[in-house]
DNA sequence: ACGTTATATGCACCTTGTTGCATAGTCAAC
DNA sequence: GTTGACTATGCAACAAGGTGCATATAACGT
């Protein structure tokens, strides 16, 4: 599984309490992989006895304690083994895919509001990707690899959320002519 | 959840067994929902405890007995229902984009030959469903509402590998010449 | 005779993910 | 002074999904 991998990552990059790792799956991060607090607070003490990573207590004046997770040399070693392992595409489940084929025993009325709202939903992601871009890459995206593996995660969002936005577009049309 | 309503949808086109299902799910459907034999012979009783189906035992000569199961009144009803119902686009999970973001850090050249893989895994199922394409809709998706859904969910799977590719050969382009 | 493939169904166990609830301090606003 | 927002961590219960194993019949080839 790649939740612990993607914490991981993310630790790689900083190191952070739970709290922390958190709000970065809520951005950054968040865009590939998404975890609920829940998650996060259970997978830690597990990377911790796996001891890929380690953790320090640390005192603060006006917020709780926290705890600050850091990687260890075994976590990057354990990451860089899993960066190279082959792993499948993700499992394709697409529950407005199935309402389609519903739609075709049911009627394609009743889809139609939901294929609305998800061109909504992909657009506006769309929207603030191609912001990204024009704004971090507006001459493309350099030489820096770093900076490249960033665009690239971008690209991917862009992508994705267009060729569903083309998706919709092309089943409204078509199922609105019924 | 949608296992059970991408059951009943394959159900409502026509009465199967477990067993059937599964051939249906490793084939049509399953290009948007994927499920194991374990998960449907779990699903099935609950759906007929919920009376969304019926069950049927089926004695064969040459087989093993099967349970037939078809989707009842209470069952289509519960399907038009959810079709209604607002879903949220499945969360965002990618590993490949966080072993992207783990490149960015420890070296893009350990992720290149997982990029190939997946570039050609995509490209497989783009060839697959083009000629899916060409073959049964080279004149269009048609008039039959039914069609239409079909070229549809056809159509989602185009764009969804296509984009893909497209991306895979961004990221070869950008991180071979690093 | 013997293994393989296809048909047909299921259990047990474990991991992963979600939902709801609980706690506790600080700060700013009202 | 109380309400709400932010920081910070966690448990319990449940739902969903995956892995491995188990069983049984029958056709087909070798």
């Amino acid at each position: 599984m790649s939740l612990k991998h993607a914490i991981l990552v993310s630790l790689a990059e900083r190191p952070a309490s739970g709290y922390d790792l958190v709000s970065r799956f809520d951005r950054s991060i968040g865009y590939f992989w998404r975890a609920s607090h829940q998650q996060m607070y259970r997978e830690l003490p597990k990377l911790e006895a796996a001891g890929w990573v380690s953790a320090e207590a640390v005192a603060q004046s006006g917020k709780p304690d926290k705890r600050v997770y850091a990687i260890t040399d075994a976590g990057r070693g354990a990451l860089t083994e899993w960066l190279k392992a082959p792993v499948g595409p993700e499992p394709v489940r697409e529950s407005l895919m199935v309402k389609v084929r519903g739609a075709a025993l049911l009627g394609a009325a009743h889809v139609l509001p939901e294929i609305r709202r998800h061109r909504q939903l992909h657009a506006d992601k769309l929207a603030l990707f191609q912001q990204i871009e024009q704004g971090d890459f507006s001459n493309g995206p350099g030489d820096d690899p770093t900076r490249r593996c960033r665009y690239l995660a971008l690209r991917s969002g862009v992508l994705y959320h267009h060729s569903w936005v083309t998706w919709c577009d092309e089943a409204l049309a078509l199922l609105t002519t019924c």
